[in-house]
DNA sequence: CTGGGCTCCTGTCAGC
DNA sequence: TGCTGACAGGAGCCCA
């Protein structure tokens, strides 16, 4: 479910929430992906920090007690189905059956719902910015940084004959690009998604940094897309899917052209484009 | 090192 | 109505 948009806008809402707040419990329910719950630290008594994103995961340092010194903190991945979410003091309902993480505060309770279990948490005192960091090293540029140009994507893909769309999603050139924003920047861009990756020439690695920035933004400012379930941490949907081009629509006509969109599978992954508008 | 395929898990929907 | 298979927003792992 949720790429970089979706996590962005979990993180402001889950940040608005919690930041600040003092975690009394933390309860795990089934396995998730890594059930690396470390060393079961106790969490109770601490403060979570400001809540951070890199890539698809979301970060929430804890402070310890008394001198507010470090004390690691909580790496959430929202995988295929996850979603957090908010209840402000006891207003909570029952736990469902998907709900398999819950941080008590002393504000609310913040929970993890996630039908398929392909998300993640970890956490443990040593999981502090260095730890996280050196997790995550492998990770590709923030798209909605200035470390996203042209200049660094034409370089990644120097020698690599993976399809471009595959370039994109592996995560280890750009970050939070994920199959529904894979399809649409590339629409965007012009760039026919089996393009071998190191093909790209420079201009055209121009167009799709900038369409990967654009889309990603634009999502982001819609709270995100909304296909089946995937909710904030108020709450509430995204809107983005209103705005999608070429995502779920085979067999629709283009918007630009009016051909028919096109469905292939790459990597066992659905990919959308238009024949007529992108180019190899 | 690269690329391809499989896997984890549950829900939903199309087709017979 | 009920069953079966395909497919779904991610990404780590294994093998050639």
């Amino acid at each position: 479910m949720p790429e970089l948009p979706e996590v962005e806008v979990t993180r402001r809402t889950v940040n608005e929430a919690v930041a600040g707040a003092r975690v009394m419990a933390l309860q795990m329910g089934k396995p998730l992906r890594w059930p690396l719950g470390c060393d079961p630290v106790t969490v109770a008594g601490q403060v979570v920090g400001a809540v951070q994103r890199r890539g698809k995961y979301l970060w929430m340092p804890l402070q310890g007690d008394a001198a507010g010194s470090p004390a690691g903190g909580l790496l959430w991945h929202l995988g295929m189905s996850g979603s957090l979410g908010w209840w402000p003091g006891q207003s909570a309902p029952a736990r469902g059956v998907h709900d398999h993480v819950e941080l008590l505060t002393d504000r609310g309770l913040l929970r993890l719902h996630d039908p398929r279990r392909f998300g993640a948490l970890v956490w443990g005192p040593s999981l502090g910015e260095g730890q996280v960091a050196r997790l995550l090293a492998g990770l590709g540029v923030e798209p909605l940084t200035e470390a996203w140009t042209a200049q660094h994507l034409h370089r990644a893909l120097m020698g690599r004959r993976v399809a471009i769309k595959q370039a994109l999603l592996a995560g280890d050139v750009v970050v939070g690009v994920g199959n529904i924003y894979a399809s649409e920047a590339l629409f965007r861009a012009g760039i026919d998604p089996r393009l071998a990756a190191g093909k790209l020439s420079k201009p055209r690695c121009e167009r799709l940094v900038h369409a990967v920035r654009e889309v990603l933004a634009e999502a982001v400012a819609a709270g995100g897309t909304t296909l089946r379930d995937f909710r904030n941490a108020l709450g509430q949907q995204g809107h983005f899917q209103q705005a999608t081009r070429v995502y779920d629509r085979a067999g629709l006509p283009c918007v630009a052209c009016g051909q028919p969109v096109r469905r292939i599978v790459q990597g066992q992954r659905a990919t959308y484009f238009c024949a007529t508008c992108q180019r190899r």
